[in-house]
DNA sequence: AAGAGTCAAGTCACC
DNA sequence: GGTGACTTGACTCTT
């Protein structure tokens, strides 16, 4: 694994200023929504940008250049347009500022979105994937797969490949900056969707595929891991964001569900010579890497925090 | 202040 | 058929 080949990020949460009340995921049951509705939506989601600008500088002073934003940086999201907020100026003005800095941005919306579901599960999918486009817009980011909208199908309805060609048969009634950020994910379950099995969306619609090392391990289909990244490093148009963590049963817990991610990280990542950034999905989140950089894991402190060019 | 119970959304696996 | 898990425990009520 060599320094410059690897750009380490890792998801939502930065443990070190979360225990400073430094985090972006406020937000409220629906009761709570009902009764106090935008206003105190408005509250919550400027707080978490601005805590997010907090994050993004930590991230630039030690080293990270790849960071998720969590998908719950604006509560009840599907109910109001971003421009309703009381706070909208506020909150524009954060994002730009985010979106000045030079890190690299992603999301990964939760498992609610299914692009290939139908009716009112569909039309949601669209209305939650639009708007986290929109915040990119609004970072004032130039639209592609450098700031990936990550999902899964999630789901086979019956018809695996059915779902397939439906999945990329939606895509086209996504806005053009949302279909240029898109991005789909290999599942950790067998029954559902391999790298390999992604390719047909690939064709159909061009949109790339991120491969999951340890979802790969749990399903890999007919293929290597090698033959698994190659494909799926393949079909990226920028450099890929790729996911990557141990499996908690194996290394922590063996009672841990098999699909359970590990607190820290104990496997050196193989990028089979490409240039990819890692996103780390370990519970110990920055530290799990700052571990590693340390050198006290014994793997080799090679996760350079710098952007790639 | 702190512990317990609760919590939007879709689908699947497991009990 | 209810529950937990998923990219991430936080929110709210009661004591």
């Amino acid at each position: 694994m060599e320094n410059s080949l690897v750009n380490a990020g890792y998801a939502c949460i930065n443990l070190t200023l979360q225990a400073n009340k430094v985090f972006t995921n406020r937000g409220m049951i629906k009761k709570t929504y009902l009764q106090r509705g935008i206003t105190y939506a408005s509250e919550l989601a400027l707080k978490n940008v601005q805590d997010l600008l907090t994050i993004v500088d930590w991230n630039l002073a030690n080293g990270f250049r790849v960071f998720r934003i969590s998908s719950d940086i604006f509560p009840w999201a599907s109910e109001y347009s971003l421009s309703q907020l009381p706070d909208f100026a506020d909150i524009r003005a954060t994002l730009e500022e985010i979106g000045s800095r030079p890190i690299r941005l992603t999301t990964h919306p939760g498992p609610f979105n299914k692009l290939a579901g139908e009716g009112t599960v569909l039309d949601n999918t669209i209305k939650d994937l639009e708007y986290q486009s929109e915040i990119f817009d609004l970072m004032g980011l130039t639209p592609s797969h450098w700031n990936k909208i990550n999902i899964h199908v999630g789901g086979t309805y019956g018809d695996k490949q059915a779902s397939l060609v439906r999945f990329a048969e939606n895509v086209r009634r996504l806005s053009d900056n949302l279909r240029a950020r898109l991005t789909v994910e290999n599942d950790d379950r067998p029954g559902l969707y391999t790298v390999a099995d992604l390719v047909t969306i690939y064709e159909l619609s061009g949109v790339p595929i991120v491969f999951d090392y340890f979802h790969h391990s749990l399903n890999p289909g007919q293929q290597t891991e090698e033959e698994a990244f190659l494909t799926a490093y393949s079909t990226w148009d920028v450099r890929p964001v790729f996911h990557f963590s141990d499996s908690r049963k194996d290394r922590e817990d063996p009672t841990a569900r098999r699909e359970a991610h590990a607190d820290w990280i104990y496997s050196p990542v193989n990028t089979y010579g490409k240039a990819v950034d890692i996103m780390f999905e370990s519970k110990m989140k920055e530290l799990a890497i700052l571990k590693i950089r340390s050198g006290s894991t014994g793997l080799p402190a090679t996760l350079s925090g710098q952007v790639a060019g």
